[in-house]
DNA sequence: GTCTATACCGCGATAGAC
DNA sequence: GTCTATCGCGGTATAGAC
C-alpha cells in the first residue's frame, strides 16, 4: 500500500495541516475537549494551551464548533480510509470481519482522545455539519453491513436482524474508548484481537 | 415481590420526591440536560420549564451540579435495586445472565433520558458525587461477575478474561442509549431478548 | 498572522421583599 | 417557598494596531 501510515494524532495533522498554529490549536482542542468537554472548554484555554492568544484562534477558525468540526472530520475520514484498504484484502467474510473489527477497535485507541470527543461531543455540531459527518460514518457502516450480509450468504454467520447486529458491533468496537488507557496492561492490538474473537462469536454459525 | 415496580421517570419521582416542584425541577433537568448537554443547559432554562422562576432553583439545590447529582444517582439506585431482585431469582448461570441482560437493557429504556443523561453527563460531577455513584455501579457489576464466574465454574461459559468480557457486555448493553427510540419499531423488552441472546452467544461453552 | 483591548452577552448564584 | 432584581464573572467573538 501506497497510503499514508500515520497513527499518531500529531502525525495525522502534519499530514493533514500546514500551519503549525492550526496544528497548535487542533491538538490545544483536543486535550481541552477530552478533558472538559466541548461547552466547558474555553477558547481561551484552548488558545493558551496552543501559547496563542484567545484572538489568534479566530484568524483560523471562524468560531469554536468549526474547531470541534475539523477535529471529528479528519478523524472520521482517516478511519474510514484505513477501514477501505483493510476492507479490500482478500479473504472471507470471517476473516476480514476480524480485521474490520480489529482495525475498528484498534485504530482509533491510537488517537483516543480525538476518538472520544469525536464520539461523545459529535451532538454539539450544527445540523449541516453533522450531515456532513453522517455521511462518512454512513460508508463506513456500509463495509461492515457488506461483510456481514456475506457471511450470511456463505453460510458462515447466522445472524437474525443485520441492522441490529451492526450496531451492536460498532457499539462494542466504540465502546473500548470507555474504558482504555494508554498505561493499560493491553496494547491497541491485543484488545482489538479480543474484541474480533468476541465479534465473531457473536455471529458464527457453527456454534 | 412487595417492591416498587413503577418504571416511567415520572413514577419514580413520585415515589421518592416529596415535592412538587422539585419533581417538576427534576424532570425539567432531565430534559434540558438530555437535549444540550448539562454545560449547555442554563439554570433559567430548567426553571422555566419548571414553571418557576430563575432563582427558586437554588431554593431546592444547591447548585446546578447537585441537580445532575440527583438525578443520577436516583436512576443508579433504582436500576441497581431491579437488578439486584432480578439476580436473585432461581435459575442457572445462563437463564440467569439472559434475565440480567434483559433488565440492563430495557430497564434504562423506560427512562431513557434520564439514562442516557446518567451515562452521558457523570464526569461533570464533581469527585465526592462520582465515588458515590461508583459503588453502586461497583455493586451492579459485581451481580454480572458473579453470574460470569458461576457460569465458568459450571462450564455453561467459556471466557478467557472475564473483566473484559463484563466490560464488554454492560458496554454492549449501555449502548442501546445511543440509538433507542421510544417511536422505534422494537419494545425494551425486545431489544432487551435480543440482547440477551447475543450475549449468550459471547460467552456460551457449547459451540 | 499575531497581538492588546474590549464589546457584548448570558451564565450561576445571591439578596431581600412578600 | 416563591418572587424580582442584580451582582460578578467569564464566555465568544471582534476591532484595530503592528
Amino acid at each position: 500500500m501506497g497510503r499514508p501510515t500515520e497513527s499518531t494524532l500529531p502525525d495525522l495533522f502534519q499530514r493533514r495541516v500546514e500551519s503549525p498554529s492550526i496544528r497548535r490549536l487542533l491538538l490545544a482542542a483536543v486535550d481541552s475537549f477530552w478533558k472538559s468537554g466541548f461547552h466547558a472548554s474555553s477558547t481561551r484555554e484552548i488558545a493558551k494551551r496552543a501559547k496563542l492568544s484567545p484572538a489568534a484562534v479566530y484568524v483560523h477558525f471562524k468560531s469554536k464548533e468549526e474547531l470541534l468540526f475539523t477535529i471529528i472530520v479528519v478523524v472520521a475520514e482517516r478511519l474510514h480510509e484505513r477501514l477501505a484498504a483493510t476492507s479490500q484484502e482478500a479473504g472471507g467474510p470471517t476473516e476480514r470481519l476480524k480485521r474490520i473489527v480489529q482495525d475498528y477497535v484498534a485504530f482509533p485507541l491510537k488517537m483516543y482522545k480525538a476518538a472520544c470527543v469525536a464520539n461523545t461531543e459529535f451532538n454539539f455540531l450544527n445540523l449541516a455539519q453533522r450531515k456532513d459527518i453522517v455521511k462518512i460514518r454512513d460508508a463506513l457502516e456500509l463495509i461492515v453491513t457488506d461483510c456481514l450480509k456475506e457471511g450470511c450468504a456463505t453460510g458462515e454467520f447466522k445472524i437474525k436482524d443485520i441492522d441490529m447486529m451492526r450496531m451492536a458491533i460498532l457499539a462494542l468496537c466504540r465502546s473500548v474508548l470507555g474504558w482504555y488507557s494508554p498505561r493499560g496492561r493491553l496494547s491497541p492490538e491485543q484488545i482489538g484481537e479480543y474484541y474480533a474473537e468476541l465479534v465473531v462469536s457473536m455471529v458464527d454459525a457453527a456454534k
